[in-house]
DNA sequence: GCACTGGAAGAACGT
DNA sequence: TCACGTTCTTCCAGT
């Protein structure tokens, strides 16, 4: 943080630092346990209670003021809390001293988090059989813990033993309804104990509440653990607590099921002995702390699940070959399941390692995180879940910080791994929304990400012994509400993504739901407050469902100097609208500002090389490497890579920086900027350099703080310490159209897609590729349902921006949001 | 019979 | 406070 040379971090911030120092065991596989430091889901919304201070009368933890900071009387801030935690007794005092220098030294070391890089084993054989093949079915939300909850970790560490235990078979599923058999409304279960405001959940945690074994507790109805009072009062009484919290506030005595073993044991308690969290100065908004929380990349623990990483890191790169469909129905947990999260038009999402050629097995962690434009984090009223029973992955369901993870094995073969096996389950809003510490609504947000997460144990000179690092990309977001899926106008791509302030230009939108009343806005925000919004002309005739022809509208404010960021969005009538998309308005005179210059990229067809101040026009989005830069997600073409790299090299020879200038990284992306709430506006003058490929790690990028936060694939990408033009991206393609009906963009941004060179292609096809195009008229081409006879890849006539630009939050989120973001935004312009 | 899926009823919630 | 529309949650029925 604040000691990185040229971070240009504020004084004041506060520098901190885990200390955790241990001897590293030998590790063959890179699957700690958690730290019980990192118990706190989501780390800025529940302060995670002091030890001391649980245990109140009313069943609740006394939460720490930490991470929330009431500026005002009305307006509470979030905040990092700093954790700082006390050595392991049984620790190398040594490694102690070493590490406070570390830290005083400067340096990215302020950053890492010395925690120790647990028993690789830990992680899966705290119990017997913990590494269960997927097909067993999970007790499914029976686990699920308020990730927003304040835990203590002690309670966390038991919570995860008794997730363990019941997920391992040695007590039967104490869950009846999910995913193994839906409640019948005349069914035995359909007791007060199931009613509509019944949390089985809830209420078979307090089953176990009752003490005794879990296993003859779960196998007895539901109704019998009735606690018989009115549900608001049940949950009244518990709400402040999950349901681990629960578990333990009222069975002081419980004891796993599962022992640890002493050597665990002694490693899981110190953390909890000692800690505490310090309030952050309320000046830092959650939105600097967030893109100031420079996640580690090499640590001897796991970095909390809300902590942005990198996707991407030298050679490695975690990649999300086959994205999954964009709409997923969530099921409840009193609901079957609903099955998988599935790719399109079949199959299910593929994850890859690149660059990772150890022999040794790895683990890629799944779990649901949020797909707001704010930092990802996991999301508090989405769970991941292992459902299919005829699944191939193996797959093993454990508990992090109240969030539910899915860890997969990665085949050291191809590293590569279809989820085939993570379902999504929908908490109910007012289980988490009466949680104390938790400030997210349920209603209307229903968008989702599944994240994945993977450890690579490094060795000298990349990384010091025993540590690792953290890769993480998130998928685009997934809509997994029933409704919002049939109704809602969805922004896939777009292809444009700027124009001059008199607008005019034509801009196509791919996206589905789009009706005859459908209308675009541009909307421009400040402090919170519309401050302009203007509609935009809608070509009907050459419109339809998939696709919306406008003419962008011209500014409010013609003689700007700068380019201004709007949104822009598809409304299909009131509470009706689209995730809001990134839209810039350029000014009409040139200037020499560094920020309207663009690189200089070759093109993919050989075309001209556009000049690096380029009309406005060249913001169309058929110039893939202009705004493909999406990269980490896109199905490996060999060709492509190849190509890739062989731009790469040639567009930021060694020494430049990437993409040129950051100026032109943000360009190259331009929603990047306003994802990450002007993330782009925090990086330091001089953006890191690319790191020379040939030259030994430790890579120049682990003395920037700026690698983190992959909150979206373009963030990914974009933060890559490589020039980020996806392979897909520099892919040759065939000549783009100038007309918008030769047929709909197919595939999204992220897949246009080249012949299907990709091994996996044939069980994993292309993303998205079952998308109907339209003919001239509008029709629908054909659905790609067919099978792989079917699936034959149309050529990409129209090359749109990535949808990863969008912002895949709904107006009444990005209201939600509100002022936090934009003070950031302002601040960060300044 | 189970897992999965789509639809819809009715409660809860917001305006 | 009420009416109404939207959203959420639960349940049914089909494959």
């Amino acid at each position: 943080m604040g000691a990185a040379p040229g971070s240009g971090w504020e004084d004041g911030e506060f520098e901190f630092k885990l200390v955790f120092e241990e001897d590293p065991p030998e590790h063959s596989i890179s699957i700690p346990s958690p730290p019980p430091s990192s118990n706190q889901r989501a780390g800025m919304h529940s302060p995670p209670p002091r030890r001391a201070a649980i245990r109140e009368f009313s069943g609740t933890y006394e939460s720490l003021p930490a991470r929330s900071v009431q500026v005002s009387e009305s307006c509470v801030v979030k905040c990092p809390s700093i954790q700082i935690t006390t050595i392991s007794p049984d620790e190398d005092p040594q490694t102690i001293p070493d590490c406070w220098n570390i830290g005083r030294s400067g340096g990215w070391d302020r950053e890492r988090l010395y925690l120790p890089l647990l028993d690789p084993f830990t992680y899966r054989d705290r119990c017997p059989g913990s590494l269960s093949p997927s097909p067993a079915s999970s007790p499914s939300s029976r686990g699920w813990l308020s990730p927003a909850s304040s835990c203590d970790s002690l309670l966390v560490e038991e919570e995860e033993l008794n997730e363990a235990t019941s997920s391992f078979g040695l007590s039967p599923s104490s869950r009846p309804t999910s995913p193994g058999g839906k409640k019948r409304r005349n069914s035995p279960l359909a007791s007060p104990c199931t009613s509509r405001r019944g949390s089985y959940s809830e209420e078979l945690h307090a089953c176990n509440l009752e003490g005794g074994d879990s296993a003859s507790q779960s196998q007895a109805p539901p109704s019998s653990c009735e606690l018989n009072i009115p549900q608001k009062t049940r949950k009244t009484s518990l709400e402040q607590l999950s349901p681990r919290e629960a578990d333990q506030e009222q069975t002081p005595g419980h004891s796993s099921p599962c022992p640890l073993p002493d050597a665990q044991q002694t490693r899981r308690d110190p953390p909890a002995l000692s800690m505490d969290y310090l309030p952050v100065p309320p000046s830092l908004a959650w939105g600097r702390t967030r893109a100031s929380a420079h996640s580690p990349l090499f640590s001897n623990a796991l970095p909390p699940l809300d902590w942005p990483l990198p996707s991407q890191f030298d050679q490695y790169e975690l990649r999300i070959e086959v994205q999954p469909r964009p709409h997923h129905r969530a099921h409840y947990e009193t609901e079957g399941s609903r099955g998988a999260v599935k790719a399109a038009p079949t199959g299910h999402p593929v994850v890859k390692l690149c660059g990772y050629t150890e022999r040794k097995p790895l683990s890629l962690q799944v779990f649901v995180g949020t797909a707001d434009d704010r930092s990802i984090r996991p999301h508090p009223f989405y769970q991941i879940h292992v459902t299919g029973k005829m699944v191939g992955t193996a797959s093993h369901e454990s508990v992090q910080a109240g969030t539910k993870l899915l860890d997969i094995p990665l085949n050291p073969e191809n590293n590569m791994t279809a989820i085939d096996c993570a379902g999504i389950l929908k908490l109910r809003n007012s289980d988490i929304e009466l949680r104390k510490g938790e400030t997210d609504v349920g209603r209307k947000n229903t968008r989702v990400r599944l994240v994945f997460r993977t450890h690579l144990p490094l060795a000298p000179p990349v990384a010091a012994p025993g540590r690792v690092l953290a890769l993480q990309v998130a998928s685009l977001p997934i809509e997994c509400a029933q409704r919002s899926a049939q109704e809602l106008p969805v922004i896939e791509s777009v292809n444009l993504t700027s124009c001059s302030v008199e607008g005019g230009e034509e801009l196509l939108l791919s996206g589905t739901n789009f009706l005859p009343i459908s209308r675009v806005l541009f909307m421009e925000r400040g402090t919170g407050k519309l401050q302009w919004e203007e509609e935009a002309h809608v070509d009907r005739d050459n419109s339809n469902e998939c696709l919306l022809c406008v003419r962008v509208p011209a500014y409010s404010d013609l003689s700007i100097s700068r380019p201004v960021s709007v949104s822009l969005y598809v409304s299909n009538g009131k509470r009706k609208r689209s995730s809001t998309h990134c839209f810039k308005y350029l000014p009409l005179f040139k200037e020499e500002d560094p920020l309207l210059s663009r690189p200089s990229v070759p093109p993919l067809d050989g075309g001209p090389v556009y000049p690096a101040e380029a009309p406005p026009r060249m913001d169309r989005g058929f110039h893939m490497s202009e705004d493909r830069g999406l990269g980490f997600h896109l199905p490996p073409y060999p060709a492509a890579i190849a190509y890739h790299e062989e731009f790469c090299s040639k567009a930021d020879p060694p020494g430049e920086e990437p993409g040129g200038s950051r100026a032109a990284l943000s360009e190259r992306h331009p929603s990047f900027e306003n994802l990450e709430l002007g993330f782009t506006e925090l990086l330091p003058p001089l953006y890191p350099r690319v790191p020379q490929p040939s030259s030994p790690s430790p890579s120049p990028w682990l003395d920037s703080p700026y690698l983190s936060s992959s909150p979206s694939p373009s963030h990914s990408s974009s933060l890559s310490p490589f020039p980020t033009e996806s392979p897909i991206s520099n892919s040759p393609l065939p000549p783009v159209p100038t007309s918008p009906f030769l047929q709909c963009s197919a595939f999204p941004p992220e897949v246009c897609p080249s012949p299907p060179s990709n091994p996996y292609q044939d069980t994993c096809p292309a993303p998205y590729s079952h998308y109907e195009g339209w003919d001239p008229q509008g029709r629908v081409l054909g659905t790609g349902q067919g099978g792989e006879g079917d699936a034959k890849i149309p050529e990409c006539p129209l090359e749109f921006t990535s949808s990863a630009s969008i912002h895949h939050i709904t107006f009444e989120e990005s209201e939600f949001i509100g002022e936090d973001i934009q003070a950031f935004q302002s601040s960060s312009h300044l």
